[in-house]
DNA sequence: GAGTGTGAAGGCATTCACAGCC
DNA sequence: GGCTGTGAATGCCTTCACACTC
């Protein structure tokens, strides 16, 4: 049963492949699609397409294309969409409460559990009718799957730390800093900073060579 | 004069090593560093560092290590750190909020210079001393380097298109959508949807397999 | 001796190209 | 005829290993 593990990379497109076929079969009640449709809609090489869609199975049909709603079911399944997951939020500074906000509006399989603070003057206040609780009383009782660490830098690994010994299993970190976690866990990191470095360095390239 | 573009990856890293070097020089009033305390706390093999720190030009000295000053002004050129970037934010719902707080807290080399919205409740006034202006009257006599979108999906393309036809040269994209961009455009993006996805698609792999 | 800088090797992700099937 | 599925080829990024310098 040891199937070969997937690159982020897979996931990733995923993650769009998905977005891309449920627009389709929803919002335009469409049957089917081809590899070529989905590459000019995402900008992704058409054989790229078929090798990751055949990972999951034979889901085309030669000279046909791929059912919509079979592609639907086969990405829930890999995804785990068709599970729900529970989340943690630590920390409502910013950008901890845009996050919360973002998601509680969102319809999706992720379930905002419990949101954290430190700030005594926040804690028991309610947002989006979530209860914010204090950090000092982390609750052992629940069973969380992923956990969102929006705090300030400096208290990030502690943060980090306290989720990784509750048994959480993967963190998506906002915070500007480089975690140092069991290899065990799942780690993906949003670091807007680093994005605009980015943007900014291929500029500075640009600028200099005309 | 036209050197080998780096790619996004090794600008990353640069973005990265600022931060770390920064935090050595300022905060911690050290001279010197090498390419194996780099490793250790960034988690990137030295000789990627070594190799990433040598296309700057020969920023060590064999036996020795790199002066700290030096990497310091050496990245703060490829990254354009010693510039001002200007940036225009579009969309105030609860990310761009966050995103504008969170840029006016911190200090930086990236100054927003405009903020706008579609709301008429919202024109007119003021978040973090910063106007929110109409996106109707979008203002042409200003030199705009990074436009950062945070509006939602479906208005997405639409913001780029006005972004693109104002002269942007780099979009660092919020709303979970593909933008269709001209090639010439730098472009990002952030999507929190997609991290969590990645991340329950890796967790139910590890569960499906033990 | 210690740590950089870099050719060469290795590994991984993507694209090519086409046989195979509907 | 059209589109999938996939070996083979390519290309890119990272790691190895060591000559070179301080």
């Amino acid at each position: 049963m040891k199937e070969k593990t997937l690159s982020e990379l897979v996931y990733e497109r995923y993650s769009l492949y998905y977005r891309c076929v449920n627009k389709m079969y929803h919002k335009e009640n469409r049957e089917i699609t081809d590899s070529n449709e989905l590459s000019r809609n995402l900008k992704i090489d058409s054989s790229l397409i078929r090798r990751d869609l055949s990972l999951i199975g034979k889901m085309g049909k030669r000279g046909m294309g791929y059912s919509l709603l079979s592609l639907k079911s086969g990405i829930e399944e890999i995804l785990g969409k068709d599970k729900t997951w529970n989340l943690v939020i630590v920390g409502l500074g910013n950008l901890g409460n845009a996050i919360l906000r973002y998601l509680a509006h969102s319809s999706s399989n992720y379930n905002i559990i419990k949101v954290y603070e430190k700030d005594p003057r926040k804690i028991n206040t309610k947002v989006e009718g979530h209860v914010i609780n204090d950090m000092e009383h982390f609750d052992t009782g629940i069973r969380y799957d992923i956990g969102i660490i929006a705090v300030p830098s400096t208290e990030a690994q502690g943060v980090a730390n306290i989720l990784v010994n509750h048994g959480i299993k993967a963190i998506l970190n906002f915070a500007p800093v480089k975690l140092k976690l069991p290899e065990s866990i799942f780690y993906r990191e949003v670091d807007i900073f680093k994005e605009l470095d980015i943007l900014s360095g291929m500029l500075t390239f640009e600028m200099n060579n005309h």
